[in-house]
DNA sequence: CCGTATCCAATAAGATACTG
DNA sequence: CAGTATCTTATTGGATACGG
């Protein structure tokens, strides 16, 4: 006997036709923008999120999945046998939510008190390339790099100025890199050695790689 | 007997690396964005700030705010005699933040769900031109535009395909427009007529300016 | 293992009254 | 006008139980 089964559509919106106040109606709940994250590489099963997002109970993962489908963001979809495991996925208009990634991104971390120490998904290292890199400063170089992270894999291709990160298995690339999402922050942006990871391929490709990644200086701590 | 002023500082936060994340750690609590949207052009009274935010209580207000000024994103200052009084502005860091609204708003405006007569604030419309200005459109096309809403008046200076807005008494200008928010937002966007504002001076000019801002279209409502 | 449903305790938000 | 205090309600998160 389920009562009250409908969503509490006329929740707690503000009432305001500009843009940001509208998008915060869309995703400004708690979880909303880390799921779609999570989901900005491609599909992925519940269990998946779960485990991406720490801290989030199965009911408020399951709320939040319901109401971005609701609202167009997300889509759910039954892939093909053999699999017949249920997905989550981006709508077209979902996926273009990257700016706001982009731009909260690298607003925060500006933060006196971002601290990069803590956990991180490898979508959210993977997606933090694309923000920081510094597009002035690559010149006409071009590297294919390959991810892994766990099971995940991803190709970084870094050409024309562009660097477009799929999730897909590694296959015919200039250099692979394995370890844990953490490590390659601290290479990265930490300066820490890449003895952090295990890279086989173009090494020197990829020290030059992580020079065109930068973190902005932290705002006035006053 | 006030007990347990502290702020809940260890409460409800992500544990992630990851610069979303921690931006959503400083400024996801619900109305800390639209705190902030208030303030993108200058200090304002907490009056002031209750009023342009129809729906948010005195005491969430309050909240936020310290919230906001304890992460270093608002400043509290005592204007100097003979006004003394209290308002609050951005830090430099804070005024950084406009690249959140951009991305928001111009994702946002593509929801099919979004619900443009909604009423709007003077802020939220003078910030809305420089997010949805045609750059490409504008070719060397000059015009200096005051706007009045009530007692607030803005000057947007269209020179060289920038827009910069301030918030500052209409001095030489090359047209002058008053009226409501909405209305600007009407003619804007939605092609209403120019009967709608009060026009003085260049009205071909202003005419051609408000061709400069387009929304873009809505996402497939599938 | 993949979710969904339910219950509970903590906390954040909203409404309103109140004080300097 | 500028906030504070208090009360009520809604949302969150954690635990857990349950069906596929």
């Amino acid at each position: 006997m389920k009562l009250e089964k409908i969503t509490r559509e006329g929740g707690r919106r503000y009432h305001d036709a500009c843009g940001a106040a509208h998008a915060l109606d869309l995703v400004g709940e708690r979880w909303a923008l880390l799921v779609m994250r999570e989901l900005m590489y491609g599909p992925r099963r519940f269990g998946d999120l779960r485990a991406a997002l720490v801290g989030i109970s199965a009911n408020v993962l399951t709320q939040r999945l319901e109401g971005l489908e609701e609202s167009g963001i997300v889509r759910r979809r039954k892939l093909p046998p053999p699999a017949s495991v249920q997905v989550y996925e981006l709508t077209d208009w979902g996926a273009e939510a990257e700016p706001i990634f982009q731009s909260l991104g690298r607003w925060a971390a500006r933060s006196p008190r971002h601290d990069p120490t803590l956990p991180i998904s490898a979508i959210s290292i993977m997606m933090s390339l694309r923000t920081m890199l510094a597009h002035d400063r690559i010149g006409d170089f071009a590297l294919t790099v390959g991810f892994r992270f766990g099971d995940d894999e991803f190709v970084a291709r870094l050409k024309d100025g562009e660097l477009p990160i799929e999730r897909e298995p590694i296959g015919d690339v200039d250099v692979r890199v394995e370890g844990e999402p953490a490590a390659l922050a601290a290479v990265v942006y930490g300066g820490a050695p890449l003895s952090m990871l295990t890279i086989a391929g173009d090494v020197a490709g990829f020290q030059r790689f992580i020079g065109l990644f930068d973190l902005p200086p932290k705002a006035n701590a006053a």
